[in-house]
Parts: C-alpha cells; structure tokens; sequence
DNA sequence: CATGAATGAGGATTCATTCAT
DNA sequence: TATGAATGAATCCTCATTCAT
C-alpha cells in the first residue's frame, strides 16, 4: 500500500530514538513503574498518545532500551589486539576504555535494564540471551586461547570470565548504589581493577624478588 | 492500658516475620510493583488488612525486608582469625562461608532490595546507609591492618574493599541474572573466587621460578 | 435469666454516657464520618469493641446524641410565666437563659446533629419527629395565647413561631460557622435579638409620625 | 504545545459544570461523604476516571460547589435602592426576591456547603472567608447608613445585621429540615418575615394609637 | 463484660491504553 | 501522524464490625 519511505523511516527512527532516550531519563529517575506513560511523553515533547504509534505498549519501552544497550558498539571491542601487546596492558587499556565508554548514559540504561530484570523474569531473559550470553561468548573464545598460550593461568575459562566481568559489574553496581568512595576515587579505579584481575590481592614477596635479579 | 505483654510481642514479632517471609517471596518472584498487597496476604495465609497491623504500607514491607538483610548475623565474621591463620586460607574460608551463609533466602532478599533500590533513591540511601557503609567500615579496619602489615599489597584499602566485595557483588548479580555457568559450577566458584582475588588472573612466572628454587 | 441488676443498669448507663460524651467530642472535632470508631473508643478510654457493647453500631451513637440532645431539660421552659411578667421581660428573660443553656457542649451537639442532619433523611426525620416539632407543639400553645391576647400582632403563630425561633437558629449556625462579629460581641447579643424580635429594626417613632399624618 | 484553545476551554468549562451539577445532586441527596465518586460519574454520565480531569480530589468538588455558591450573581442585589423607595418597601421586596432567587438547586448547593461545613474546619473557613464574611462587608455599608440616617433604630450594624440574616439563615435551615409548616406556607413567609424584621413581633401599642385616632 | 487482632468489603485514586478529531 | 480527553480496570488502604480469649 504505502511505498518503503526512507524520508519517513528517518523520521520514525528519529522518534523512537526521542522516546527512548526520554523514557531511560525519566525510568532512571523514577524507576520504570513509578514512572507515567505521560511523564516520558512531556519528558519527550509529544502527547501521550504519539507514544503508541512507536511503541506497542509501556512494556515495549523497557525492551527498546534494551536494544540500546545491545547496540552500545564498543562490545566487540579489539580482543585480538591482545597477543600484540601482552594481556597486561591490553588489560589496562581495555578496563580504561570500558569506564569510558560507558559513560554517563549507558549507565542510566544499565540501571533501568538491570533494576527490572532483577524482577522481571522476561525481561531478564531476554537481557540474558540477547546480550549477556553472547557477549559472553565472544570472550571466551580470546580468554581460553590466553589460558592455552600460558599468558593467564590454567581456569576454567567460561567461569573465570564471569567472575573478572563480575568485578566489572559489582563496581558498576555499587556506584550505581551511590558509594562514595568509588565515587571520590574514579581517576584510581582503572588501575586498581587491572592490578586486582591481573595480579590479586596479595603482596607477592617472590615477585619483588626476581625482581631485583 | 495493657503493660507490655511478652506473649503478645512474641505473637505480633512472629506475624510481622511471616509477613515479611511472604512478601520476599512474593515480590522476588513477582517484583515489588507487580506484587500486589492481597497476593502478600494470601501468600501469608492472612486477610489484606492484616497486613496493614504491622506495616505501615506497601513501602514499609520494603524497608522490613531491608532490616532483615541487616540482621543477617553472619556480617561480622572472624575478621581477626586472619592473622592466626594466614590471608589465604583466611580468604578462602571466608568466601567459602559467604556464599554457604546467604543461601536461597538472602539471595532472594537481595534480589528484592537491589531491584528497588536501582530504581528508588530513598531504599537506596537506606540501604547504603543503614547496611553497606557500615559493613565497609568494618571491614576496613582489618584491610589496612593487612596492607600495613605488608601481608596485602600497599593500596587505597578502601577503594580496594570496594573492588574485592565488587567481586561478590557482582557473582550474585550474574548468578540472579540466571546465568548458566554460575548456576553449573557453583562448586568451583569460591576456590576460583579466592584464587583470582589473592593472586589475580595472570599466570605469574615469577611465582614458578622462585617455587622451583 | 440474668435479673435486672439496679447496678449493672448504672454502670451501663454510666458507660454509655462516657461514649457518647466521647463521641460528641470526636465528631464535633472531626465531623461524623471523618471520625473512627477507634478514635471515639480512645476518647472514651476504652476498647474499639466494648462500644458494640453498648451500642449497635456507629450510627446509633449519633442516635444516641440526638437523644441526648432531647433530654437537654430546659426544653419545657416556664412559657407560662409570660402572663406573669409581661411578654417584653419574659422574652428577654427567655433568650438570656436560653443562651446561657445551651453552652459549649449544646453547642457541640447541635453542630453535630445539624451537620449530619442535613445529610442523612434518616436522621433528619427522628430529629424532626423527635425534637423539633414536639417543640414547636409545646410552643404554639402558648403563642397562639398571646396572639388571641392581643399581646402579639394578629399572625399565623405556628409560621411566626418558625419565623422567630430561626433567628435563634441562625444566630446559632453562624456561630458555629465562626462568625467573629458574633463571637466579639456575645454580650450585647440576647438583647439585640430581644429588640428585634419585640420591636423589629425600623425606628419606632417614624411610624407613629407618618401614621398620624 | 497548543496555544490556549478558546473552543477547548469552553468544553472544559461545559464539562467542569456538568460534574458540579451532578456532584451537587448526588451529594443534596445522599450527603457528600456517602455518595461515591462512582455515583457522581453515573450521574454525570461519564467515567469515573474522567472527574479527576476537571477536579484533583473529591474534596475539590465541595469547593467547586463552593465556588458556585460564590457565583451566584444576585449577591450584589440593590441595596442602593434603599434611599429611592424607603427601607420598608426595599425590605420586602428584596426578601421576595431573595427567596424566589436561591431556588431548589441554590437550596441544595447551601444544603450540601453547610452539611460539610459544619464538620470541616478548613471548609468552613473557606466557606466563612469567601463568601459570608465578604457578603455581611458589602450590607454593611448600606445598614450604617440607615442606622445614620435614622431609619433603622441605633444599633451595631455589624451585629444587627448578623441577627438580620440569621432570619433568613434559619429559616432555610428550617426548611432544609424539613419543616411542614414552612412548606405548607411558603407564600406567606417572605411578608412575615418582613413584618417580624421590620416590626418586630409586639403589637405597637403607639402605633396602634395612631392608627386608631 | 472488656479487649484488640483479624477481617474483608468498599472506595478513592491512578494510569496505561484507546480513539475521535 | 499527532493529539489529549475519556475510559475503567486495578489496587492500595481504611475502618466498621466480629469474636476468640
């Protein structure tokens, strides 16, 4: 009936792009229920109603938000470049630019996503499957080749992997909590995950040995 | 009128804890804002208002559930045993019990208070205030102890308390997230958990050498 | 079964006075329906229940003012002493005492009947049936004397004794509205309505004037 | 978005009045506490939901009552007529005209205001501050003229004044009672009231003198 | 009789969603 | 497509009343 037209696709993309970002400001704020269908609309600049013309219903909002957290590009980051520079700095580098990358609005978007999932089994679901386990898959396949060259020493890659992401996501969460310490020391942060994942906790009294050789 | 009756605080504690048992069930499975007042009710195996006897409103089951994870007793664990028994066994014991000590119950409190505090800055600051920053405050004490005594390397103990809890944190927000392999080698969790956190990812070289001499 | 215990009947009567004393208090405060049987129950110093025992339920504790209203005694008032002391003094006498009859809990009482009264046809008609025009009954005797006297200008008494005894009415509810003109100059009011009611606004002395020319 | 739209705020208006009117029905009928929104949208015919467009709260539908009992236009009525055709005339004609203008639906409106008023301070006092004491301001300018100018006898004005319209008050209550005898004769009621306002209730000894020689 | 915990019907209010304009 | 008034289902909460102790 209606011809493909790609002038009005822009303008329907750029409207969906307007409400999602809305409604990740406003659900951020309020948390997803406590916010109005009419709050992410005024939030937007529109009326309530335009909001059904691009989104089938409120639920359809959260997972819009989700896609956006799956097409947060630097995913794929250079996992390769690894064997160029040597896991330590590229395990500095990499934590660097994750914190970068994040930013301020990409958390926003974490918040909400992971504030529903946590109670939201469909949600969650689909958080997990679409980004989450893939996510997770891609990784694997660099870390088990590192643990197979000798670079990282001999785990059980997949577990290993969640537990390095979970230090990522525990100190996410946790400024997402509002600690202050994580807070008044971000420029430190980077380097003290890198020398956590990279080396542990423990003072290493045959390292500052061999050292000295 | 009545003096303080013990049976009758016994008999309101008891159904104030059945309460609270109903409401964490209901809302992990169904989360806080779809979880209505009558399903916690029937859950309790109580009328509606029955509720409204011992809490003040929806929010204050919330806040009840919070107290709860507060009096959980385990917080204060044998920091002290560290220096009988080393750092590494220490560690490892320590982790080993957490993950014992929270089982189903606390998970499900934690699913419930963190959804809600994501998403409501007043939970969160309770929460942040109330049982985060104290048990951080705690447990620091000990950690600089640690670093002073040369047996943790020389690091911003508070930031660094943050990153290593960051470690827990995070492994029960993958592990409520659903996540496979969590879920597949629990067993191997805290050991992995232990080894990454005292001597970090890297296949330490060094280490070998010197334990060959 | 159980005889009719001449003490018990005091006690029970003595309980039913303090709620009702209680529950004229609440509601004047607060208005019939705003009030809670627990906030009448506190005022009275007792139980929620024990109220059930001694009346049906929430409403008869209006019907229960109402018929304290009722047995307000100087209801009957000496009408015949007018031919005694002269209709002028008599009516002076009458407003006077009235007025200082009724008093804050009359006051109290009427407030809270009026403002149900208006609301509710049930209790508008036992108040009419009941009080009011068993009153007027008792009243018109006596004015229909005065006005076959010569005492009183020829009028319909029963419509004339409505149309003076609603000065005192609406002198009443003005007060109870919170009139402050009313309420600076109490003193002067018995006379005032004394004069009014004899003599009318208009100055006298025109009307012989004009009459005569 | 859309700058004001005359035809918009005309149905608005249209609507607002639709719900006041059925308000003021339903709530003359069955008192504002015991009617229910639900009956107030029946009698409206419109949805429940829809009333809390136009009002906040079923509280603000008492005020929006209020607020047409404010509007009622005839407040201002010819005091300044007085002079021109002699108080005793003006008197009589403006008790007629007051009565024939208040009508059942004005009758309903002061049924429901005072009801509520009587039981609700802050209604009250809104009800006192807008418009009772705002109306006696205006007579009051009037009647201290009369009183200066020898046609009223020398009173308070203020305080006659009060008296004055506690007839009028009064009886309107008494009729909201309802009254038999005022509603079987209503026809002669606006000239007895005159007669008792400006005359009062004695047989003028003087007067009939006069009227006899 | 007194108590007050338990009950559950009832009602005000919210808000996602629809649809006529 | 955009609008926003209308809708009415859903839900929290109140509170009169009951009844076991």
């Amino acid at each position: 009936m209606t011809d493909p037209d790609p002038i009005q696709e822009q303008l329907a993309a750029a409207r969906r792009s307007q409400i999602l970002e809305a409604a990740t400001r406003v659900f951020s704020e309020k948390g997803y229920h406590r916010a109005t269908i009419r709050e992410v609309a005024q939030a937007a600049g529109i009326a309530d109603g335009t909001i059904y013309n691009y989104f089938a219903n409120k639920a359809a909002l959260l997972l819009g938000i989700l896609d956006q957290l799956n097409q947060t590009p630097e995913r794929e980051f250079h996992f390769a470049q690894a064997s160029d520079i040597g896991i330590e700095d590229w395990t500095r580098q990499y934590i660097q630019q994750r914190f970068a990358a994040i930013g301020p609005e990409g958390r926003r978007l974490l918040q909400v996503v992971m504030a529903e999932a946590l109670s939201n089994r469909e949600l969650r679901e689909q958080y997990s499957s679409q980004i989450i386990q893939p996510t997770y898959a891609l990784a694997e396949g660099f870390f088990s080749q590192w643990v197979a060259e000798g670079t990282v020493r001999p785990v059980n890659s997949a577990l290993a992997l969640r537990v390095v992401s979970a230090v990522f996501l525990g100190v996410i969460m946790l400024q997402l909590m509002g600690d202050p310490v994580l807070e008044a020391h971000q420029a430190e942060l980077p380097e003290l995950m890198a020398d956590l994942i990279l080396h542990g906790l423990k003072e290493n009294t045959h390292d500052a040995h061999t050292a000295r050789d």
